[in-house]
DNA sequence: ACTTTTTGTGGAATCGATTCCATATTAAGC
DNA sequence: GCTTAATATGGAATCGATTCCACAAAAAGT
């Protein structure tokens, strides 16, 4: 009878007992460990083979206090940004044979100390986290656990993070459209109680747009929130509250910057002849809208898969570190500018 | 001393000794089973609180077979459609407690037995395969399976599945192109051992064709891959190719039909003046191109919610059953035809 | 030829829970 | 007041592996 690779509810023990040697011995053949006759050696695997018998993780993992899962705590996992990430990590980890145990917070910030705890007693090897915020009791949360941990996207003094050089990013981006000969600059923000995205990105706007002597009005400066139809609100607010029309707007996301256009395409400003636009993060729409968008690429598979070999050498050298890598960034200059 | 959350590696045992039971007592209070007296039950409870105990599920899991764990097989975790379709299942697993392990084969066929394996041996209570291809080897597998399963998107028989009701939508949409009046109608299809994407919608297309007694140009029926470039090549192709021109073109993927729009625009084609579009699937890119896409929406995190709970059923009620539910789908008529 | 090492094997404890079974105490039934 | 049932508790087995330790047998050293 041909067995079809069906994994059959064997135990060591019955694998033991037909091999006619102990459990003790099996394991050994199993973890290539310990001293093991050639003769049993190959009994034993013989058997293995007949039986088509794969040792319980469940019960390995209890002994060894190894799980080979690596838990991923996500805002979101609907966006493009999230999937790269995860492809980029899943990449990596599987090559080392761990597998990615999901937590989606769905925007929650409680919900990110609750994964947390989750995860602990479900005794993941390590964890990383895709931060959207900073907070005090999230920071004290990761420091006190004893756990390998990676942030991504935020700083976490103490902590390895991987980071996105959002500042000079941003910096970049506002001198590029400077360069361009706009003086008359709009920026549509998010809340800046996300640290990198809200206030970094800001920061460098102002900082940028200050060291060129530009003067910002304040109608020029919106906030929206992480998707399409804030953009599109918050452009109306700015042009509608402005003294002088803006010539140009950046936006902290290429969602938001969609969102800008679709509000010039309705009332038929031309872009980039009577205002220009630019977002961050290219999604793969910023390519295919007209005009293309310009916008930044934060190569987020690089740093899911940097996140993941960070948190690998943590957990196999019981690297105590706790670098940062700040990743690189590609401007990418489309028609939208 | 205030205990901030700090989950402790302790034990039963400890929890035990410390309110002077025997650890047989401290789980049935853990689990709200058996005759526990108030007295032992509020003096546990107490302990429990103090050190912050959680039971390991390590362990439990050994005992029980159960692990709160659901297995999800993925082609890929970079797309949209995928993002949506997990975002649905946990909405529903999360509910239940249960979490989601990832498994993403990055298109390799050979790898979605490979991880059934894999989640079989981590006792997962559940699985859930968002399918691209029907073979046998793959149902042989899975029909001899003892581990609930749904699969998405693909018909196995003899299995419970979730699926789009690809072959309508194409015949609505083929009916669509046709009713504005186009007589000769381009098809950009896939690999048709994707038996729904492939095979199906151009089934469905030929059909209606057909039926309309419209006679198809062989240079019109072309075949891509699931990416925007290849959409691209394929209308440069059919273009090349045709004795007379389409003057619609029916992709069905809405990277495809990005694709085909690229050319068009390239060329200097008039969407839809000289030539029509049409995808599936309702891509957020769709929405944001010039002009907006005709495309066709499937629903995609209901189809996960659909078959996290179909899952659940079979688990908690152990349902033998081998439902087959077939999604509505919703034609968004856009500027693009 | 006798001690020391190396090699090979199995018994038993362990990981941290659940659960069956036995037993003690208390309440209910008649 | 005596039998039966309900309540309460703990001992011990179990889940399926790993690993420490003891102990033979064979090989090497002197």
């Amino acid at each position: 009878m041909v067995d079809l690779g069906g994994i059959n509810v064997t135990t060591i023990n019955e694998i033991a007992a037909m091999a006619n040697v102990s459990r003790t011995t099996v394991s050994r053949v199993l973890n290539n460990s310990g001293y093991v006759s050639e003769d049993a050696r190959t009994k034993i695997l013989k058997v293995i083979e007949e039986t088509g018998y794969v040792p319980s993780q469940q019960a390995k993992s209890l002994r060894t206090k190894k799980t080979k899962v690596i838990g991923v705590i996500l805002p979101t996992i609907k966006t493009e940004t999230s999937g790269r990430l995860v492809a980029g990590m899943d990449e990596v980890l599987a090559q080392e044979g761990y597998q990615i145990l999901l937590a989606n917070t769905n925007h929650e910030k409680h919900k990110e100390i609750e994964f947390i705890n989750l995860l602990k007693v479900r005794q993941v090897d390590g964890i990383i986290l895709a931060a959207t915020n900073v907070n005090d009791e999230l920071l004290e949360k990761i420091s006190q656990l004893n756990i390998p941990f990676v942030a991504i996207g935020q700083e976490f003094d103490g902590v390895t993070n991987v980071l996105f050089d959002d500042y000079n990013a941003a910096r970049d981006m506002t001198r590029l459209l400077i360069d361009k000969g706009h003086s008359r600059i709009g920026f549509i923000g998010v809340d800046e109680s996300d640290r990198a995205v809200g206030y970094l990105r800001k920061k460098a706007f102002l900082d940028e747009m200050k060291q060129a002597k530009i003067t910002v009005e304040d109608a020029w400066v919106q906030k929206g929130v992480f998707n399409i139809e804030s953009g599109y609100e918050a452009v109306a607010r700015m042009f509608k509250d402005s003294l002088e029309l803006p010539t140009a707007v950046f936006a902290v996301t290429d969602r938001l910057a969609v969102g800008a256009m679709r509000y010039l395409n309705q009332y038929h400003f031309k872009i980039p002849e009577d205002i220009a636009i630019a977002g961050v993060g290219a999604s793969e729409m910023s390519k295919y809208v007209t005009p293309p968008l310009t916008t930044i690429d934060y190569l987020n598979e690089a740093a899911g898969r940097e996140a993941a070999q960070l948190l690998i050498n943590k957990i196999t050298e019981n690297h105590k570190g706790k670098e940062k890598v700040v990743l690189s960034y590609r401007l990418l200059e489309r028609d939208s500018v």
